[in-house]
DNA sequence: AATATTTATATTGTTGACAATTTATCGAAA
DNA sequence: TTTCGATAAATTGTCAACAATATAAATATT
């Protein structure tokens, strides 16, 4: 009985949820990369499930903007346009600088600790030199910050920008990784909340927002790729 | 062929997508209400489909927190708790007022002009009694109005606040009909929206939404009803 | 009577076969 | 060579039977 669980950790069943987040995770790393086609045959060997569960996942991820999905055409990672692209950072900036507000209001000590330990973590991740990690928690962060607004539905919003950045930049974003953010922008984010300093907290995520979208260059890229290799592996968390 | 076409007209293969829009008309029309269960068996029946199709609906209406799915219990319309209910309509001051700044800078003529033809709709609807539409109308104002700030994802976001707001209005408004907005306030909102007033249109749909979530009462309702006669009507549209 | 325990029913979850559609392949005509 | 059409292959959409789970009912136990 105890045996059977240990022996089974790599045959949990897997849910729609979960194959969304193993796909969400291998474009947040950049190893699916915006327009990859998705088969389901491809998937359900991947994942060793079958199909209903794939399609399951692929309306998921169609409701959040990471798959197209057409009609008797299938799947493919989205590809946001120029136009899209654009209005996806102006949300974000709109959003974040009014989800500073409620933050700044809203904060307790254990926020700001959490916004401190999270960017340590970043250096850590900057310093070790792990690319695809510190990608994600530099996304991380501006959800850090939405959290303790405490409003779930306009974090959750907030959230899937923030992913939707990420995809951007994979598409768009020439050299991504230490380019943006270097500046501390993050920590002095921080600082002004701290400081209840809601002008000069606004000021410098709208700046960090732009010189983000400034990094966009566009132009088309060529995206075919080996899903089996890429998703096999075991999500890393 | 053509006959064919004709006689068809109530035998056309429905999508996922049409079960969501009739159970979201239902809802928004206040022939379902909050808590209601929903059974796969009973939904197969209306709308005449199998059960994978509900099946798939019922996991996009659960992204949109029209239904809670339970996994291995089943769906059930949304009963947002008094918290939910007040981060909502906190999420959607915060967001028209955004809007608001981005549709003064951008709404065209021909905006406005959609907006005053909205009115007019709302104004008909009040006066011949149609209750259900006014409620439909009355909220679509909202999104009319997002609309014209030229932000997709935002505007899409609004969207789903607002239907929401109209699920929480059906849960926990005891008058919701003609109570609210009768003061013009719509109304006003595009008269300063055209004369580009931007404090005065903020300042007067803070108190819109205020007043709005002023009408609701926290008690608990009972809300056992029958599915087949609720949904088996056709789609108003 | 009240609480467990078992049995039966109802509901949801999963799978595989088949149908419908799209995409790729091939050959003929311009 | 290019274009068009037909055939074949691959991919997606649908359904119905079966398995697993939860709920309700019935029986037994205290």
């Amino acid at each position: 009985m105890l045996l059977k669980w240990v022996s089974m950790t790599t045959n949990v069943k897997l849910t729609e949820y979960d194959v969304c987040k193993r796909i969400r995770d291998s474009v947040l790393e950049q190893r699916l990369a915006p327009g990859t086609k998705l088969t389901e045959e491809a998937l359900c060997e991947v994942f060793g499930i079958s199909r209903n569960l794939v399609r399951r996942a692929f309306l998921l991820l169609s409701k959040d903007n990471i798959i197209d999905l057409e009609r008797n055409k299938g799947a493919a990672i989205a590809a946001p346009t120029r136009t899209e692209a654009h209005q996806i950072f102006e949300a974000r900036t709109i959003m974040e600088n009014a989800l500073l507000q409620q933050t700044m209001e809203r904060a307790t000590a254990a926020d700001i600790a959490e916004m401190r330990t999270h960017l340590e973590h970043e250096q850590q991740a900057l310093a070790v030199g792990d690319g695809a990690l510190w990608i994600r928690l530099s996304g991380e962060f501006h959800v850090v910050i939405g959290r303790a607004a405490k409003n779930d539905p306009m974090c959750e919003f907030l959230e899937q920008l923030v992913f939707q950045s990420s995809l951007i930049l994979a598409l768009y974003g020439n050299q991504h990784a230490p380019s943006s953010c270097k500046g501390g922008e993050h920590e002095r984010i921080v600082d002004a909340i701290e400081a209840k300093d809601l002008a000069t907290a606004t000021r410098i995520m709208s700046e960090h927002m732009a010189s983000l979208e400034a990094l966009l260059k566009f132009e088309t890229k060529d995206t075919s790729q080996d899903l089996r290799a890429i998703l096999a592996a075991e999500p890393a968390a």
